[in-house]
DNA sequence: ATTCAAAGTTGAAACGATTCAATTAGGCAC
DNA sequence: GTGCCTAATTGAATCGTTTCAACTTTGAAT
């Protein structure tokens, strides 16, 4: 059916050793052959078989990115940058949706190791130490991205989050607030324990305590429904202002809140938000949240696989990147 | 260094054919066989090489998808979809970003193809269907997204951008709008020359002229630069209505557009986009836009591409689907 | 004319799973 | 005990590429 390279080495009347020279190492090839070889790859429609060559190969070119929610562009420009970082070392990227689902995480994680990937990038739910400890052992890199590794094990690359969250709250301090709450969950996972812990901290050396309403997951739709529950409270039970552990879910509150009418934005109401989507600077009001580098993330995730790869010595490292925070209207007043 | 099936076999005191009728076809081996090969497995920690099984199998089972522009979260959903329906097909989806690069749209293309994957899913800049043909004609099926095939060869799944444009003006007719501008482009890409003509044929029944702004991509950032200009045009010149070929221009456009805080929307200045993504809701003001359905139109695609593959008698279909006018408060006035 | 190195080329041996015709074993009926 | 059927198992051949030691040719140096 398929062409092979076999039958290109028969119709240019040369072995299949050289025609596998010419499309690897052409110098080693005369240029009439070169030519000759030409020709008959687009005659006869030659397309190589990347099965034979990994099989060959042992190992594949291609980086797996696994991640929490394909649906939030702060992946999405993680996964860019990702990619323009592995593209200069002759590198590709699958990028997968785990969904916020542990067991698809566990599905995909073993698909990728079926496909002797080069490498796996993941932000986990929780992370599994064993699985991944496992996976590595039998030959394939991991590197944690958005997310530290508690036991020094894993390479990662993180954002402070601890700082992030502290930024936040003592922002919300300096504008005057007093009733503050922190939104977001499910608080198993690290990056928003971090936050809140952040947040906390900010909150207790300006003596002031922090209301905490856990979430199941950090989309629009769950931000929504909190905004809701939100505008219902009497007056004196409500924040004045609330830090949502992400943006969708910022945006989701500031939408219900708005659509209310009764609460203004940020006179009676601040909303700050996390992970400065693009988005972020479009809403009903600029949101104010934190700048997490996304790109910056994939692309030093990229490299630090690339030197675990390598075997190089000093390959296990965790590096963390400073937050930043970015004003904008929803958080001044 | 990888442990293969050969490994297995010999620990497990079996055959190499065991094993693998013992991985695909369990009913095949002996209940006590099986329990040994499964305890053997995992002991080595063996894991299935894919690169094998594809070479021998022929072809990949996984479907790629080339989208035009990752970041928009329209893609997002289309790719959700399509992963959905392919579950079921017991498939899996590669998403490819072509970042609007042609020549990277290739390259793609060509990955694919060396991978034989089960079939492509592309939602190309302009179809270059001599590529595809061939594509198809060396044994990988092919369907267009989000565009149809001029010349009725290919399967697609599309949407009614003619209708879509038509709507979109008409309802900007019925509100009393009278200079209407359209955004959008390059102008050969299918999906946005089909939302102009639609736009100019109910505009012509209205009686009334449209101005045309042809873009180079369609971003917020290129909607904000719109957005500027647009601020600064004197009021006689100045449009009513502004018609943005997606809602990322539209977003950007708008966002421009208070930030000036000459005008007002709807009052000054009508906004409708086209997509419906998730952030159209947050927006600034929310925005009115078409609704495309992503999610049906990727799980359609699969459904056609698998029919394809089958070598279904009526496999060839173009699918189009009806968009709906959502209207919101940046076109009520 | 002889020697030697460099440049091209060859073809068989991997890589690891699947397949399938052939073989063996086990059970049952007569 | 013999024959027969089914169930279980075997192992060589195959997929298409890369690799590499071995071989041939060419041309320059002596």
């Amino acid at each position: 059916m398929s062409v092979s390279i076999r039958d290109v080495a028969r119709e240019a009347g040369v072995s299949v050793g050289t025609v596998s020279n010419a499309l690897n190492d052409p110098d080693r090839v005369a240029p009439g052959t070169l030519q000759r070889i030409a020709e008959t790859i687009e005659r006869l429609g030659f397309v190589r078989n990347d099965a034979a060559r990994q099989l060959r190969a042992g190992r594949s070119k291609a980086v797996g990115l696994i991640v929490l929610d394909g649906a939030n562009p702060f992946f999405a420009e993680l996964a860019l940058g990702a990619e323009r970082r592995a593209d200069e070392f002759g590198l590709s990227v699958l990028v997968a949706n785990a969904d916020e689902d542990p067991q698809r995480e566990r599905i995909l994680l073993n698909l990728f190791e079926e496909q002797r990937v080069f490498g796996v990038l993941i932000s986990p739910l929780v992370v599994d130490v064993e699985t991944l400890r496992k996976l590595r052992d039998r030959g394939t890199p991991v590197v944690l991205v958005d997310l530290t590794s508690e036991d020094k094990s894993f390479s990662s690359v993180s954002v402070d989050d601890f700082a992030g969250g502290k930024f936040v709250v003592q922002h919300m301090v300096d504008r005057g607030c007093r009733k503050i709450a922190f939104v977001g969950g499910p608080l198993i996972r690290n990056q928003v324990a971090e936050r809140l812990s952040g947040a906390r901290a900010a909150a207790e050396s300006a003596d002031l305590e922090l209301t905490v309403v856990e979430t199941l997951g950090m989309t629009v739709d769950e931000g929504r429904a909190i905004g809701e529950k939100l505008v219902k409270m009497p007056k004196d039970q409500r924040p004045d202002a609330v830090f949502a552990a992400n943006d969708l879910l910022a945006l989701g509150i500031m939408q219900a809140v708005i659509l209310d009418g009764q609460l203004s934005i940020p006179g009676d109401l601040a909303i700050v938000g996390y992970d400065d989507i693009p988005f972020a600077s479009t809403a009903i009001v600029p949101l104010s949240t934190v700048r997490q580098s996304p790109a910056l993330i994939g692309s030093t995730a990229i490299e630090l696989l690339y030197s675990e790869a390598q075997n190089e010595s000093d390959a296990i490292r965790q590096l963390v990147i400073q937050p930043e925070l970015v004003i904008r209207e929803s958080s001044l007043r």
